[in-house]
DNA sequence: GTCTATACAGAGATAGAC
DNA sequence: GTCTATCTCTGTATAGAC
């Protein structure tokens, strides 16, 4: 653990924290105590905790929309070399699918998918202008190409349903970190692929659905 | 606004503050400011700026889920008195447009709708704890019912499709403080009943999709 | 360049005068 | 019920050691 650099570990004990406790909830002496590093060194690497906060997004955000683009883009392409239009569940498979099976690349990862999925709802501005800032481009992809795959469905509907599927995703997103208590009588909560799966079929059927 | 008691100018700026900037993000000094009473004055009447956020939580929510209980409970009634089973629909249609029909009832109902939208996903276990509290009764009655309405989809599907459900309208509840930024090119996102009706016709096409 | 020690303003909480 | 004074802890900034 000694071996990180100072950064890495102000960044990956923050990611751990901000996920579990929220970003406002964390101190900056608690997290420097754990990370072991002194208090300062957050501001002289990164310049404040906003800062510090924008970077531990950016560092994992980043290659994964690259991911995600690069999956939607293919699911394109594999539809304009037959001659087709895409399907939604592909569209949406290309993007919903990275997003949780990144979960299990690191346990690291985790925390940040939680930390991602209450970003929409982050009432802090210059957080949720961050995220916003980095998933739009890919939002207007998947929009775009969505209008392609369903082209009967009115623009302001699929903006909506499509929101709705976003709403799912993060909500799905935190509960990895935090899950709901079990409730007495109630079923094992899905998990893994499955969940994935039923909550591909969950959106697609919605996103499809006559107007 | 003067003739309004302390206590309640308290909570009425706690709504609009704790839903606009966030809990952790909302200071006691900006907040009893705002309301013209003094800092003093939440630690007397509510004892610690955690109790207010639940007493500002609890004023709306437990006549919100009186009303949505009812509501679900009528809908038994009268599939009942049919000597039919209650369809999913009318059961969400229960659950989801009191909550969302709530945010026009007065100038401070919208901010609270915000709130709550964002509580699931709450980092803090005391805040979280508090609304999961509130609502669980009134989820095991929407599960329940539910069960009934699909007798065919197995439980723990049922439940996963349901917590999508939760997902997609807690993040229309945030949206309606916090709207998402208007993209060039993109349309005029939906309001009022027209969301609604979309938001039900969404998840109850995804809640009745085959497995 | 990197890190440590320390200073400072603002936060929530509380005791006690009125 | 209300207000002032005060306590501890927070984020931030900086001076200086290595």
């Amino acid at each position: 653990m000694k071996r990180i650099d100072t950064k890495t570990r102000i960044l990956n004990t923050a990611e751990q924290l901000f996920a579990r406790d929220g970003f406002h909830n964390t101190s900056l002496r608690t997290l420097t105590d754990l990370a072991n590093v002194n208090l300062a060194a957050v501001n002289y690497h990164f310049g404040s905790k906003e800062n510090l906060l924008q970077s531990v997004i950016e560092r994992r955000l980043i290659p994964l929309n690259q991911v995600r683009q690069e999956k939607i883009e293919a699911v394109l392409a594999a539809a304009q070399q037959q001659g087709t239009t895409p399907s939604a569940i592909d569209l949406l498979r290309a993007f919903i699918e990275p997003t949780l099976a990144f979960r299990g690349t690191d346990s690291g990862a985790k925390d940040f998918i939680a930390l991602v999925g209450r970003a929409l709802s982050e009432p802090d501005e210059t957080v949720r202008n961050c995220f916003i800032q980095q998933i739009l481009p890919l939002f207007k992809l998947l929009f775009t190409t969505l209008q392609q795959a369903l082209p009967e469905l009115p623009a302001n509907i699929l903006l909506a349903r499509l929101q709705f599927t976003m709403g799912a995703l993060s909500h799905v997103m935190c509960s990895s970190v935090r899950p709901l208590p079990q409730i007495p009588g109630f079923p094992e909560p899905l998990a893994g692929e499955e969940l994935v799966e039923q909550l591909l079929t969950f959106v697609c059927t919605g996103l499809e659905a006559s107007c």
